[in-house]
RNA sequence: GGGGGAAUUCCCGAGCGGCCAAAGGGGGCAGACUGUAAAUCUGUUGUCAGUGACUUCGGUGGUCCGAAUCCACCUUCCCCCA
């Protein structure tokens, strides 16, 4: 099996800096998970890392589509699968690191999107219509009558999802309930070891978030996303358009076109409050994973300080220690 | 100096005699999550004990069976006239 290890955790943790020292000390390659770093040109507010640290470590999965394409976790699982067996082929080890829980697990837990129901725009349009029109509920009346297992698992005010099992069924004539159980992946292909990274006080992490945003902002984030506007790059919806940071930055842009007394601080507040939100959902969801996959799953505190001789030597005796 | 208006739970903001621990929104906290995921959605949010009890609506004192809601005075803020 292949042996692909993975820091992850939420946002300003900490985990790239961790990631360069671990493909430094174990000859590893990083394959960046985060679904914002694949946006060309949107650098400042996602974080990417420097050019020199992507020339030292070569680094995966950045920079690799338009922020006006809608990229799809299914998307990242079949281009990052690939990547990993080069990588391994190469006598490297593949390091994941990023924030975005779906894309990792998409990877690791998933054995098949390909055949999963594409999207179809037509048809969800046509759900979003009789939505608006007859009412949230009647909608998932109608997922209730195909697929009652997803029904009751997805809130019918949450109509993305409403709409995404429908089209599944509507697409392959197979419920979305039954794709799920058909591809869990049962026989894992990858030998996982996820480190996921929290901090024991809440505070500290909030405080990194906060100092980063202006970290931003005085780097030039207003700029880039006005380059990234007037270029026609940041789409209304989807893409790149949904990155913290851009979204807010783009109303205070348009909103001081119109009025010049408006504040740049504003802004600053707002990104910041929307990067602690988006920490806390991915606590959860990393939280879950250690309570899940405690195997796989390794919690670091990072306010306990990170040794990291002693999580490499860990590693080193996880990669030594070969199972096949 | 004179006239008018406003003060509500973390914030904004409804409420204008009982159905009010007090709508709604924001924020906070917790959770869900397999093709938009930095997205989308859910729950919860005075205190204490698992029916319920207790303390809240600027302050004090009244009216009333009963007040956040009415009256008086006080404090602060806003507007208008001087």
């Amino acid at each position: 099996m292949i042996k692909i290890l993975a820091v992850a955790g939420p946002t300003a943790s900490g985990k790239s800096a961790l990631a360069l020292e671990l493909a430094r000390r174990l000859n590893g390659e990083i394959i960046s998970c985060d679904s914002m770093q694949i946006y060309r040109g949107m650098d400042i507010g996602t974080a990417k890392p420097t050019a020199e640290e992507m020339s030292e470590i070569p680094h995966h999965m950045i920079d690799i589509c338009e922020p006006e394409e809608n990229y799809t976790c299914a998307d990242y699982a079949a281009a990052a699968k690939p990547i990993i067996a080069d990588i391994a082929d190469r006598g490297k080890l593949p390091i994941f690191c990023g924030g975005t829980g779906l894309y990792l697990d998409s990877v690791l837990k998933v054995s098949d999107f390909a055949e999963g129901g594409c999207r179809d725009d037509k048809f969800r349009s046509e759900c979003e219509d009789f939505a608006k029109e007859f009412g949230n509920g009647a909608l998932h009346d109608k997922l209730k009558q195909v697929d009652f297992e997803s029904a009751r698992v997805i809130h019918q005010n949450n109509v993305r999802r409403v709409i995404r099992a429908l089209e599944i069924y509507h697409t392959t004539g197979i419920t979305k309930s039954e794709w799920d159980r058909r591809s869990k992946i049962t026989n894992p292909v990858y030998d996982a070891k996820i480190f996921a990274l929290f901090y024991r006080d809440r505070q500290i992490l909030y405080n990194r978030i906060n100092q980063r945003v202006d970290i931003m902002i005085e780097a030039g984030l207003e700029k880039e996303v006005r380059t990234l506007f007037e270029n026609g790059k940041l789409p209304e919806t989807g893409g790149g358009a949904q990155a913290i940071g851009y979204k807010e930055m783009l109303s205070y842009i348009r909103a001081s076109n119109i009025d010049s007394s408006v504040s740049i601080d504003f802004a600053a507040e707002e990104i910041k409050m929307a990067t602690r939100r988006y920490a806390k959902r991915q606590i959860t969801w990393f939280s879950r994973s250690c309570e899940n996959f405690p195997e796989k799953y390794y919690p670091v505190y990072c306010d306990e300080g990170i040794d990291i001789e002693n999580l490499s030597k860990q590693c080193t005796e996880w990669i030594m220690n070969s199972d096949c």
